[in-house]
DNA sequence: GATGAAACGTTGTGGTT
DNA sequence: AACCACAACGTTTCATC
């Protein structure tokens, strides 16, 4: 990861569709060299994925919510199977403290978020909180001074 | 947005860097009709975005935890500001319930978690969890059926 | 939306340091 | 090992229908 790198993983985290050779313009690369270079980082496990962001709002889902789980004794495992059948979930996580797992869902309305919640409710004990607004989303990953 | 659009949304959600006759040789259009299809997804405010996700371990954050913050009174406004500049915070959302606040954070170490948890008590009380593992990232939207 | 043509980008080969 | 140059091929981007 030298400094050629952070320019064109710069580049990309703004724009996931911009062409190896604009990229190689501002960098000062030809874009066969950017190609290799990008090729070499998703092979090192850095570039996980180029995913189009969407807008959930414009899509149906008018309700957007954090719920944390504190799943019952003998409940975790059979929740982290059947979560991944669950469309309304984008993020799931495993935490530490009071609660297992928290999760980023999508909602059509109140009726769906109480129809999710009484799924939900057969694992564990729930919380859960609306969001009202983002303040920031997917901030980019910049370098660090070691 | 027809079965057409789902159907260019599934791609770009898939992989963002799918040429646009590629997609369009998936779902049966000409690639200049993939094109426009696009831009006025994107006009709409339905494709928020084209970004690449990348490994925050393999660039040297080692942790990532979810915290939340109860603002203390008149703090709210000043760590909404501030927050911004906060190289940290992957994603922060003002949220109902006894915290104000929620964000996902990455750090180097746990020195870095402890210094970035001392900046954030001047704005307010804040509860920590190390985030253990990924469930469920960034899931796929799919069609809904109204 | 399709078509077709020009501009542009991608991708492989071979060569340089 | 990393990069460049070049050429063949595919893609994008117009215009026009």
């Amino acid at each position: 990861m030298d400094e050629l790198n952070w320019k064109i993983l710069a580049c990309l985290q703004v724009n996931a569709r911009e062409s190896f050779s604009s990229i190689g313009r501002k960098v000062g690369l030809t874009s066969p060299a950017v190609k290799e270079r990008v090729a070499k980082m998703q092979d090192a496990g850095i570039i996980q994925d180029f995913k189009t962001v969407v807008s959930h709002t414009h899509l149906g889902f008018q309700l957007r919510a954090i719920i944390t789980l504190r799943a019952f004794v003998g409940k975790l495992k059979p929740f982290l199977e059947h979560v991944k059948n669950f469309d309304e979930v984008l993020n799931c996580y495993r935490i530490t403290g009071n609660e297992n797992i928290i999760m980023e869902v999508v909602l059509q309305n109140q009726s769906h978020l109480e129809k999710f919640i009484d799924t939900l409710i057969t694992y564990g004990e729930t919380r859960t909180h609306i969001i009202l607004s983002n303040v920031i989303s997917n901030a980019q990953v910049k370098k660090v001074n070691k």
